[in-house]
DNA sequence: GAGCACTGC
């Protein structure tokens, strides 16, 4: 496998991206656009300072007079919060308001949707919603930033109507205008296999030698779909680097994904000295999340781990699928930010010309319970006509009004039932523990469940997941673990945690619990508490007990742990299942085979019935997370109707 | 015997 020869594998493609102006050299050509334009469709790269100086011209231009504000809007937080930050810093305007309180927007002159090409749910949801408010509202401004090869998409769906009569071309360009504003990028050589590899791993691991064998100075980034691979190919690196000749350059591998505590993944920021050349392994977080400067070199494997939804079993999985062309170039770009850069595909160029263009938009593939409860609530109630850029299908939407209905949230004729489904909208969890939430006061375990519901909305971060250390994990986890599962188990830890550890780093380090993401966790339970103390409900926290592990003294914490685990099946009765004698698990309907997830304190435990937060594919088995022993008369009682149909 | 990314204020 010593094909150090990269002329040998690799041919070159003919593509170059030019080198175009920065972006302050199109402000006047903008600001005429966006005058003169309802909607402005403007194309560039991630990171050429669309998000923000636009609103900075905007904002010089007049835009913010008579107390009005401009939206900046981005399908990533992170980034949108450092860029309301810096623009709130910078203009004095105050950014980012949610639509379910106006529904017309009508504090904003200007909204801009700012990596609407990303298709999130969020993004396209507005999109929608702006086309709709820009009827009743034509002085509104909407500004689009989208990569070049989707920008027409959106210039088609603003420019056609639904309710009247076709426009001729001449009225659409007049709606919806494009502005390309290239920022400075170098040209990238794309390198492609001439036979496809067998093991995209190994050769992803072989490439990096290659690269270090025979190319100059420039840190490289590969990327891969998931941890596993990850921390394979850096142990690979590491090991094979010993047989590097004597006085050439090191490799240093560096593992970059989601899942690592902050202080892990700053190490792929930090210098390194002159004689050595980082590699990064990462999944999809470095395609546009996380910029790295340095890299000259990126080898793309090809692959990404999608999640889809199955809208006839509501299972979803995640599984590695091919990269779209989108992304192809998204990932190559990674290499030319500082200066000319080289991209290495590890698949031939018949494969790519195969790649779809784009990725399925998100919409297309979840579960629209959340997104249907929000339409509804601002007012939306035939969302199976909603004006979608794409349209999901048709079962994810009926599977949605189905759910939302046997929880109470829509009524008989599919309206927002009052004040159940509105309050179910307004909280940030998904239904099942919104629903879950609300019927809390009557089981008198309200506080509890805030809780839970913040434990389980970090998901699967709680824990240190560190390679090596699994076993001092698993451990600590068991110190926390309760009889009745998961649910309580999360409990546990999260009293613990504001009892001893909330100012003490140790305490996290001690028990391998994920400082930042326990963080989240009451800054959760924070939002939600207030979201329920604005409906006049009364969080008494007096009543929360130290500890509710049944393994505590005295009946009752017993019986307040009974009285969480029926709580949580009037929200989660449609996650129920049955342990089988083989240990698998059974769903309702007894169609399909279940396991509890390595992760669950179920796992290799008796059980009869249970309920459970999330149920995932992944490789071959159907996995289930967050797992609580509940009694069968629960469900009867908890869902007399969804049970009596579907037994 | 094991989860891509993102958020929630």
């Amino acid at each position: 496998m010593a094909d150090f020869d990269l002329g040998a594998s690799f041919i070159p493609a003919l593509y170059k991206p030019a080198a175009l102006l920065p972006i302050a050299k199109h402000r006047e050509a903008l600001l005429y656009l966006i005058e003169t334009s309802p909607v402005t469709i403007v194309v560039g790269q991630t990171g050429s300072g669309k998000s923000t100086q636009i609103p900075q011209f905007l904002e010089q231009a007049g835009w913010c007079a008579d107390g009005k504000i401009i939206g900046v809007t981005q399908p990533r937080r992170v980034a949108a919060t450092t860029v309301a930050m810096r623009v709130a810093e910078e203009v004095g305007c105050e950014v980012g308001k949610e639509a379910l309180v106006d529904p017309l927007l009508s504090r904003y002159s200007v909204v801009m949707v700012d990596e609407a090409h990303e298709r999130s749910i969020s993004s396209d949801i507005l999109l929608g919603l702006l086309k709709k408010v820009r009827r009743k509202r034509p002085e509104l401004r909407i500004i689009i930033s989208s990569a070049t090869l989707q920008a027409e998409d959106f210039r088609d769906f603003f420019s056609e109507s639904n309710e009247e009569a076709p426009r001729d071309d001449k009225d659409a360009a007049k709606v919806a205008s494009i502005i390309s504003l290239e920022g400075r990028t170098y040209p990238i050589d794309i390198l492609y296999l001439e036979q496809p590899a067998e093991d995209y791993l190994e050769k992803a691991v072989s490439t990096v030698f290659d690269i270090h064998a025979n190319e100059p100075k420039g840190d490289i980034l590969v990327f891969l779909t998931g941890r596993d691979e990850i921390e394979k190919a850096v142990q690979a690196v590491a090991e094979r680097s010993a047989q590097l000749p004597p006085g050439s350059d090191s490799l240093l591998p560096l593992p970059m994904y989601a899942g690592l505590s902050t202080e892990q993944q700053n190490y792929i920021f930090e210098e390194t000295t002159e004689n050595f050349r980082k590699v990064i392994f990462s999944t999809n977080i470095s395609e546009a999340s996380v910029t790295i400067d340095g890299i000259v070199y990126v080898v793309d494997s090809g692959f990404v781990k999608l999640r889809a939804y199955n809208p006839q079993t509501g299972i979803e999985s995640l599984t590695a699928t091919p990269v779209s062309k989108a992304s192809a170039a998204q990932r190559s770009g990674r290499a030319g930010r500082t200066k000319p850069g080289k991209c290495y595909r590890l698949y031939t160029d018949e494969a790519y010309q195969a790649l779809p263009d784009a990725n399925v938009p998100e919409i297309q593939r979840s579960n629209l319970a959340p997104f249907v409860l929000q339409l509804k609530a601002l007012g939306i109630d035939n969302v199976l006509r909603f004006d979608f850029i794409t349209p999901p299908p048709a079962e994810l939407m009926v599977r949605a009004l189905e759910l939302l209905y046997s929880l109470g949230a829509l009524d008989e004729y599919s309206k927002l039932t009052k004040p159940l489904g509105l309050r179910m909208a307004e909280l940030a969890v998904e239904p099942m523990m919104s629903k879950t939430l609300l019927s809390a006061p009557s089981f008198g375990c309200l506080s509890e469940i805030l809780t839970i519901a913040a434990m389980t909305s970090v998901g699967g971060t709680i824990w240190i997941q560190h390679d090596g250390e699994k076993k001092k994990t698993e451990s600590a986890k068991r110190k926390f673990s309760t009889e009745e599962g998961d649910h309580l188990t999360l409990l546990n830890v999260y009293q613990a945690f504001v009892t001893n550890g909330r100012k003490e780093a140790r305490f996290c380090h001690e028990n391998m619990l994920n400082f930042k993401a326990m963080s989240r966790a009451v800054s959760i339970r924070a939002q939600l508490k207030r979201s329920l103390e604005r409906f006049g409900v009364v969080v008494d926290e007096s009543l929360a007990s130290g500890s509710t592990s049944s393994t505590a003294a005295g009946s009752a914490s017993i019986n307040k742990a009974e009285q969480i685990r029926r709580c949580l099946t009037s929200g989660y009765f449609a996650h129920a299942a049955r342990m089988q004698p083989d240990g698998s698990f059974k769903n309702v309907s007894g169609t399909t085979v279940l396991h509890a997830h390595p992760s669950s304190i179920m796992f290799n435990r008796k059980a009869d019935w249970v309920i459970f937060h999330e149920v995932m594919e992944t490789g071959d088995k159907t996995y289930i997370r967050d797992i609580t022993k509940v009694e069968k008369n629960w469900l009867l009682e908890y869902a007399p109707d969804f049970y009596k149909t579907s037994t």
